[in-house]
Order: C-alpha cells, then sequence, then structure tokens
DNA sequence: TCGCTATAATAGTCAGAGATGGTCAATTCA
DNA sequence: TGAATTGACCATCTCTGACTATTATAGCGA
C-alpha cells in the first residue's frame, strides 16, 4: 500500500517531529524518493494544506527552499484568525443557545434535537482559537437550522 | 450451492478472524473470485452494512482500498466509548456518516437527529479556511455522540 | 565600483495518463 | 419474483513531464 506520497508525507511529519517548522530543497526530497520534483508538490498540496493545519513558504532561484510550517491551534500570529474573519459570518455561543432555545420553543426541533445542536455548536466542540469558534459555530450552525426546516417539509413534528 | 455473494461474505470473515478490520484491494478480491469488481460492492452492500455491524471505508486511485471495520459490541456505554475511540482526534465525512448511519441503524438516534449530525459534520460546514476539517469533525461528532447517549439516558426513545 | 545581463539553480503550475474504487441499470439465476 | 451478477460509465487519487516563474550570482563594460 505504502503509497509514495504516503511515505513523504510521513517523511517529512518525521523531521518536523522536534519542532514547528522544517526546510527542505524540494529537488533532494524528490530525489530522496526517487520522483518528479512535482510529486513534492502534489503531496505538499494534499497533505499539508491550511485545512491540515500547516502553512506552505517557499522561493525560487538560488538558494531556494520548500518551509513546512505547523500552524498552531492556538496563540497569536497564526494565519487561521485572519482567514476565518475574511470568511464572515460568526456568532458568540450565547446567541447561539438562543436561536435553538426560540426553535425549541416554537417546537421546530424537540429536545433531544435541541440538545444536539447545542453539542454540535458549544464551545467545547470547537477546538480553534477563541476568536475562531464563532465563526465555525456560525457555520455550523447554518447548516443545521437549513436541516431542521428540511426536517419540517419532510414530516410533521408535533412531539418534543 | 454456495452463491458466489456466501463464498465472498465467507472469505471475507475468515480474513477478520484475525482481526477487528481488514483492507481488501476490491480488484483484487474480484479477480480471486473471477467475477466483477462491482460484485465486491455488491456483497459489501447486503452483507456487511452496519446493522450487520460493519463499516466500510474505502479510497479510490493509486494505492486505493476497501477497509472492513467489525463493530462488534452490546451494551451501550461501551458502545459510547467504542465509537469516541473510532473518531478519534480526525475524521473523514464519510467515516462520520458511517457512524452516524450506525447510529440510526440502530435506532439510537432519530432520523431527524441523524440529518442534524449529518449537517453538523457535512464538509460545507466546515468549509472553512481553519485548521484541519477533519479534526474538528472528529471533535464536534465527538461532543455529539456524547449528547446522544446522554439523551438516551434521560428518557426512553420509542419513534424513529 | 556600479549596473546590467546572462546563466544557473531553484520552485510552481497544469494537463494528462494510469490506477483504483463507486454507482446504477439491465440481465441472469435459483 | 427477489437475489445475484455483470458491464458501462463515473469519480477520485497518484504521479509524471513539459513548460513557466523566480532568484542569486558571475561576468562584463563603463
Amino acid at each position: 500500500m505504502a503509497q509514495l506520497s504516503d511515505s513523504i508525507e510521513q517523511f517529512i511529519k518525521e523531521l518536523m517531529d522536534e519542532g514547528s517548522q522544517i526546510e527542505v530543497r524540494r529537488n533532494e526530497l524528490a530525489q530522496h524518493f526517487g520522483c518528479a520534483p512535482s510529486q513534492i508538490n502534489y503531496v505538499l498540496a494534499t497533505r499539508f494544506t491550511v485545512d491540515h493545519g500547516y502553512i506552505i513558504e517557499s522561493r525560487r532561484g538560488g538558494g531556494g527552499y520548500v518551509r513546512i510550517v505547523r500552524m498552531r491551534e492556538r496563540g497569536e500570529g497564526n494565519l487561521l484568525n485572519m482567514l476565518l474573519k475574511r470568511v464572515g459570518n460568526s456568532i458568540p455561543e450565547e446567541n447561539a443557545c438562543a436561536i435553538i432555545a426560540h426553535l425549541l420553543d416554537r417546537k421546530l426541533v424537540t429536545a433531544n434535537e435541541a440538545k444536539l445542536m447545542r453539542a454540535a455548536v458549544a464551545r467545547n466542540a470547537l477546538a480553534l482559537p477563541v476568536s475562531a469558534k464563532d465563526v465555525l459555530r456560525a457555520s455550523v450552525l447554518k447548516n443545521m437550522l437549513e436541516q431542521v426546516f428540511r426536517n419540517l417539509e419532510g414530516g410533521e413534528r408535533h412531539d418534543v
């Protein structure tokens, strides 16, 4: 099974064991694995994305390099908060709970469903920097709200 | 006479004798039995479903595979722990859905609740430039799983 | 020495081929 | 008649190679 990509991914992660970032030469790495240099880009593009918690920096030309930085979940100076803000749409937990409570009051969701929704947007469910939690919460909540109304359409709901 | 499907089912179960999960190549297996590859899907879809206590995970492309995981348990307190363990720190959407399907099949959640859960862990709910979509999904899912079992304790569930 | 340029040394992008697995409708079988 | 089987077509993942973009530096002339 051990695909080339998997090996390269593993290799890079082992190199990073000791710190939060490393610098490699794309060509050296490719040679080490006996593959095309662009294969390195492929691995970086599929396994070291922002979604995976990494940021890639590089430089061409003489003395060029590829730097792989592992993002920190907390702490200042990570790209994460910046990106999240750009996405916009944000809601604090209290407001989210207020909305869910309203849904329950109106009997649009059952008590159990409301609890599930609260669990999904709860502070501890969203393992992100504080400022980011609201953003993700907004996204998750919106998706669930849409589902609530789809549920209502599909079949009536009378119980609580 | 043993149907092909039965033989394949038997074969897979023998392979699993030694552990709770195996990985196979769909095409290899098909070749072994001299049948169409889609026949393997048929067997998996009819004999290794969540209500049979199995979860299927797979991957396409070079180095692709089909992984068959047995969920042996009874006793729901145990099931929660198992599921939490299975979710781990990171989980792709398909696997999360498989677990939710399992809950639904075992009637531990209602159809609407299952849909809500899927909405909460859906790709587009987490499609933000945040770190590790899979990691977030795992976190959200685990929180919801715990809630599911709390809901069960609090009050019986009879509807679907 | 100061600029400028050519060249070497890097890395990035993208389209396409190959390798898998998935789906679904039609057909066959028990 | 329902389960089993197949095959055509689709989706996804890897990997490569040709072509492009960027940067450092050596060499050269003013």
